[in-house]
RNA sequence: GCUCCCGUAGUUCAACUGGAUAGAGCACUGGCUUCCGAAGCCAGCAAUACAGGUUCGAGUCCUGUCGGGAGUACCA
């Protein structure tokens, strides 16, 4: 907790007589950074103490004397605005973070609770799309961020290496072998859209294909093993893409693995839940304004919703969860509405734990992205692009830069900022909107981007380098006089910088990496801002210098940890 | 048809969960390098789709209209 915020907060408690209301924790920002730091707004007590807010904000700002981080109260229009002083915040908040240096901002409220993230989940056998980036990089934010705040967490990779499709490509391999004496998963691919594409014509082939998936089912040897050469291929080159971007996982177990599936669909039909439909095994939730679970094919095939719960009381069987949180895309909200309502009826009270974190779709040219119709963008590519980018900009530029970087190697430079960039793309944005693939955007390198964040940390670096040549001692410079931190810039970087910690809780609150990727570009422009006007290397004035240098060093920590919890490499050049 | 999401400057997004004068990035216009990294900084332009309602107060909540998207029984 903020210890600005929190100081208000007990003041306000201790003299809650006053008002004779609950104020609460309503304490708000204000809009203008110039009114205060935090604001109460009265009106919701003006209405039960019958007088004008305006009044009320006036009697408590009155009552209320400053104190400790309180530098002045004032009322204002029905607020009270309180706003604190600088020169007994500035230390306790840089004290703090050179103390705590990569420390600072985790927490212990997770401790003892496990969390299950279930993200990435790419499906066999289809090269891994632009799509699937989406997932794969917010799971993996939220499971750095959860982590930071003491949870354990759970990274499952659940892989699509089951269902019907595979009936699709082992029907087609058995009519074509000659054609897959040598493949990679662009070509399980393609053979899938061409299959999809004749079986409109021929929908015999259906046939074939839900056939050969239940052989697949009943564990078939010949099946089985061609299964098994698709799935091998696939995850060799998915992780060829997660070593790229810096994701792991504890868990690759995917649909394939979940074996108690039969038990239960039994253990569903046992509570009564289940209904015979159009020959298909079903749960009804009419009563629930939700169409039915389909578990079964007319067939006696599963179907994933039934793969699904079972998967879900497994992981909750092996890991007693607190939450077990699912990062898929929205157009599959039906489906955990129905298969968490299942859990729901099934009488298990954790049904409640478990959430859908959806994210929106990502569009081309305004379309849905399908695979099955060949309309996607391949991730490598766009890895790729972005990277080719970065490397023709470190090639551009003048001189002075250019000797700067010498001693690094610009391949892997161009690579963290290229990748970076495609990370922090898809996290600086509320999740829930869809997104239009656009190449000139995912490839923008300016303003707000990750390439900005990765250039600030640069600079954060590139100035303490500077003065530690300079003799200065960057590391623990502390005493310093941080009272001669004065300037605005200085001030807003220090409030900013308190506020990191509530920044993780929040994002971890409302599963939403966004939030910490719009503090972190909140806090370079701030910085950008005050490295334009203030130098912080001066040997005229020490003090001063000493005292920037710890405020540097300060935002370092909190820059380079923001980047690693949204999964962004920070770079000391680039 | 039904259900759910979304409509904020030319464009891509914010807005602290209902609060004060709606903030940024691109793009465009004009500035800033004898000075710690110009992938930067400063300034200018410009917006809550429409119509009602709820209340002290609405971009945010409710109703309707228009526009976009997604889902909707044996794919995942």
């Amino acid at each position: 907790m903020n210890v600005l915020k929190n100081e208000i907060l007990n003041l306000l408690k201790e003299n809650s007589s006053l008002a004779g209301v609950n104020i609460g924790s309503v304490l708000e920002r204000p809009p203008d950074r110039t009114k205060g730091d935090y604001a109460l707004a009265c009106f919701s007590l003006g209405k039960a103490l019958k007088q004008p807010p305006n009044k009320i904000a006036e009697e408590i700002a009155s009552r209320l004397k400053p104190s400790g981080l309180i530098a002045s109260i004032r009322a204002e229009g029905g607020y009270v605005n309180f706003r604190a002083d600088p020169v007994k915040l500035l230390p306790l908040v840089i004290k703090q973070i050179i103390a705590d240096k990569e420390k600072y901002g985790t927490s212990s409220v997770g401790e003892g609770k496990t969390i299950i993230i279930d993200y990435s989940s790419p499906n066999i056998a289809k090269p891994m799309g632009i799509g699937h980036l989406r997932s794969t990089v917010i799971g993996n934010a939220l499971y750095k961020i959860f982590s930071e705040l003491g949870y354990k967490c759970i990274g499952i990779n659940y892989l699509g290496d089951w269902g019907t499709q595979f009936g699709m490509l082992i029907a087609d391999y058995k009519e074509n072998k000659e054609k897959y004496s040598e493949f990679n998963s662009a070509f399980l691919s393609e053979r899938y859209v061409a299959f999809n594409e004749r079986a409109k014509t021929q929908p015999e082939l259906l046939e074939k294909a839900r056939e050969e998936f239940k052989k697949l089912e009943s564990m078939d040897s010949e099946n089985m093993e061609i299964w098994n050469r698709f799935r091998a291929l696939s995850i060799k080159e998915f992780q060829h893409i997660y070593k790229l971007i810096g994701v792991g996982f504890d868990d690759y177990s995917g649909e394939s693995a979940v074996t108690n599936i039969h038990e239960v669909i039994a253990l569903i039909e046992n509570k009564g839940l289940c209904e015979i439909s159009e020959g298909a095994l079903i749960v009804n939730l009419e009563g629930y304004k939700t169409l039915p679970c389909l578990l079964k094919k007319s067939d006696g095939a599963t179907l994933y919703a039934a793969r699904d719960i079972a998967a879900a009381i497994g992981r909750h069987d092996k890991y007693k969860f607190h939450k077990s949180i699912y990062v898929v895309g929205a157009d599959q909200k039906l489906h955990f509405r129905q298969f968490f309502k299942v859990l729901e009826l099934m009488g298990y009270d954790w049904a409640k734990d478990c959430v859908h974190v959806e994210f929106g779709l990502v569009r081309l040219s305004g379309e849905k992205m399908s695979t099955r119709q060949g309309k996607t963008i391949m991730l490598e590519e766009v890895l790729n692009e972005a990277i080719n980018k970065s490397k023709q900009i470190i090639e551009e530029r003048p001189k002075e830069l250019s000797d700067k970087t010498a001693s690094v190697n610009t391949e892997e430079i161009a690579k963290a900022v290229g990748i970076g960039a495609i990370i922090f793309n898809d996290l600086k944005n509320k999740r829930t909107r869809d997104v239009d693939f656009n190449w000139e955007h995912i490839l923008s390198f300016d303003g707000e981007s990750g390439p900005y964040l990765q250039y600030t940390h640069t600079r954060l670096a590139s100035l303490l380098e500077k003065a530690k040549h300079a003799g200065y001692n960057t590391e623990n410079s502390l005493p310093v006089k941080t009272e001669l931190l004065a300037a605005d810039e200085e001030i807003s970087l220090a409030k900013l910088l308190n506020e990191f910690p509530e920044t993780l809780e929040k994002s971890a609150e409302n599963y939403e990496p966004s939030i910490l990727s719009n503090y972190l570009l909140e806090l370079s422009s701030v910085f950008n801002r005050f490295y334009r006007f203030h130098k912080v290397i001066n040997d005229s004035d020490k003090d001063l210098s000493n005292a920037r240098i710890a405020l540097v060093r300060s935002l370092k920590y909190v820059m380079a940890k923001g980047l690693r919890l949204l999964g962004i490499n920070p770079l000391e050049k680039m």
